[in-house]
DNA sequence: AATGAATGAGCGTTCATTCAT
DNA sequence: TATGAATGAACGCTCATTCAT
């Protein structure tokens, strides 16, 4: 009998310690020695469970956008109004803020050190996630459509970015409330909107 | 006697052909050796200019980052109604987005040395560079909210990084005409928010 | 109490299955993992049976030259004339030449660790084997001249060469026809060197 | 200026020097770390004059065979009867075994390291090597017969191929008699065979 | 001012072998 | 007997940078 590991189990620990190693370094700094390190295990181990760097990152990006969203929807849920859901968003980014700038930071760091051949590959896994984002946002704020989703993704993606560059002056809060208000007018006059897909 | 050179001019000359070629590969993929071969000199001619990559692209992003926001006004000015300043916006995005792209992946990896000594001259760079996108989306919008800037901003940001991404599904000028109809709405109702700075 | 398993003929079947591996992919290309893939067990039993690729190789060898000597007589006897043999010979070099290829090469290969102290196990197995092929080769030609059975021998191992080194204009049809044009005017001439030893 | 340092020239200095390292330990064997140590050079040093260890080894397959062809007819040369010529080449076998020994196995050990795709590239090398020796075995011969060129060059493989894997009891010099009487007797009754290509 | 040869630490990855179970 | 997890030195190769010329 072999030694008692539980193949996948050990691989789901290893993902998911790694994480906090590619967010303090990046994608393309991080080197698999010192992953291997800072799992405590060999290099030879580290490629028994995943045959490439890119095979390991995509694997963590697939395990951890999924929590995100159970997460995410868990923190976010069960608020009635448009303006209660804001406020909520905007604290929810505020207490993660360095978890999503990190996030943020590690994903578009991965895309830029594939070539354009490796990313194609990876493009399933990103779809997926991607995806997953999306209808968790249609959730979150309780219509079906796909526009007004990504409108709200991309704003949330922005704001982000915006910290993650250093731009001490936004105010995650305040924006949130802006997008809050700006939905509400823009929904009073478009009500059919709702629950369109 | 040395040859005649005008030392600086002929370093922002480099500069700006140096331009297409970070945009070509980005930052981390391409190496200076290229860069050399690209701008038809050695790479200790490069060296002699540029005392780093890292430095050759600060002054790189200082350079753009200027030129960027005169070429965008220009391109994007003349327009009455927000409305026809969406779809304008929609189209510069739509015709600039492989640059787009590839500006944001330049920027948020240089943002990868945060922890390094180099951050501070960095981050000058940065801000002001950013202090520069503010005022020219204030001066497109014709507005002087720096909050309302800032959401415009992030939205474009935002809706860029879906891209980059990998999202295909998104359509920025659906998004910007989404953008368009929510700031009518919001501004029909706080017109007192226009030049409230 | 342990399984029923019979060591020794669990070996030589494991050996026979090995050969192809060996054939497909070369003794250099090939690795512990992929033979005990191929043949169905883990890398742990392989060494459980062979203390190392090297020994594995070394039995492999012996075996399979054993074999080969038998086949390649059984296919090519009972023929009469020098002509109608080399025809044979012919026939059985365009149809094995795949393999026979792979077996030189993963021989040739072999060879490198001269310097090591395996030399003289290898050398040993690698000496029997030689003489099996000489002994075959008089018995093939109906002689038992020695300089002519390695003259021969040689051709054969030269005209697989050859084609190893990817020679595509030679034809081994038309060489064996002319390998048995020059012994039948050579033997014409030297009648005594039949059956001189 | 640069260091002043004739690229060619020195590039083909390294490439003569190469020549024993792959022959002591074979292409496989040897590293490119052992390679730039043995001249005396740092791994980038080597990576600088050649893009690979494959066209490294690519490279030395062209100077090498070039040098070879040279070599060997100058010191074959100017003999007038097949069995002088057979003498003449008996003892530059005799002379030069060692050296023909690790070339052969230099050669194929080559080939079993690259997997087809990376052969195909080689090819067109190795094509122009073996033209080369079968174009100077047909001046050495002093007949223009494809066919009996191959016949030669492949009997001259075989026989250093036999001596590689250890068969001590193979002549070159009884093995190029017995080759020249063969064919002296198939000549005189093909004479038309010479000079037909 | 300009060149490009030279460096060498470090990259992602491999694989024969060991050994706890 | 059989497993497969684990090892780690070593592989081919890269590239920002230095410096003799």
């Amino acid at each position: 009998m072999p030694k008692i590991v539980n193949h996948e189990q050990y691989r789901k620990e290893l993902i998911s310690k790694c994480f906090d190693l590619f967010a303090q370094k990046g994608y393309g700094a991080i080197t698999m020695r010192q992953i291997a390190q800072g799992l405590g295990v060999s290099t030879g181990t580290l490629y028994h469970y995943f045959p490439s760097k890119q095979a390991l990152f995509e694997q963590l990006v697939e395990e951890i956008s999924e929590q995100d969203v159970i997460t995410a929807l868990s923190e976010l849920g069960g608020r009635e109004t448009l303006t209660e859901k804001m406020t909520a968003l905007g604290n929810y980014l505020i207490k993660n803020e360095d978890y999503l700038i990190k996030w943020t930071y590690v994903w578009v760091d991965f895309c830029q050190n594939q070539d354009s051949k490796t990313l194609l590959n990876s493009s399933r896994v990103f779809k997926r996630a991607n995806q997953r984002y999306q209808q968790a946002t249609c959730e979150f704020l309780g219509i079906e459509n796909r526009v007004l989703a990504s409108f709200v993704l991309s704003f949330v993606n922005g704001v982000i970015l915006e910290k993650l560059w250093g731009d001490e002056t936004i105010d995650f809060m305040e924006q949130c409330q802006l997008l809050g208000e700006m939905l509400n007018a823009y929904l009073a006059k478009n009500l059919h909107i709702i629950n369109f897909r």
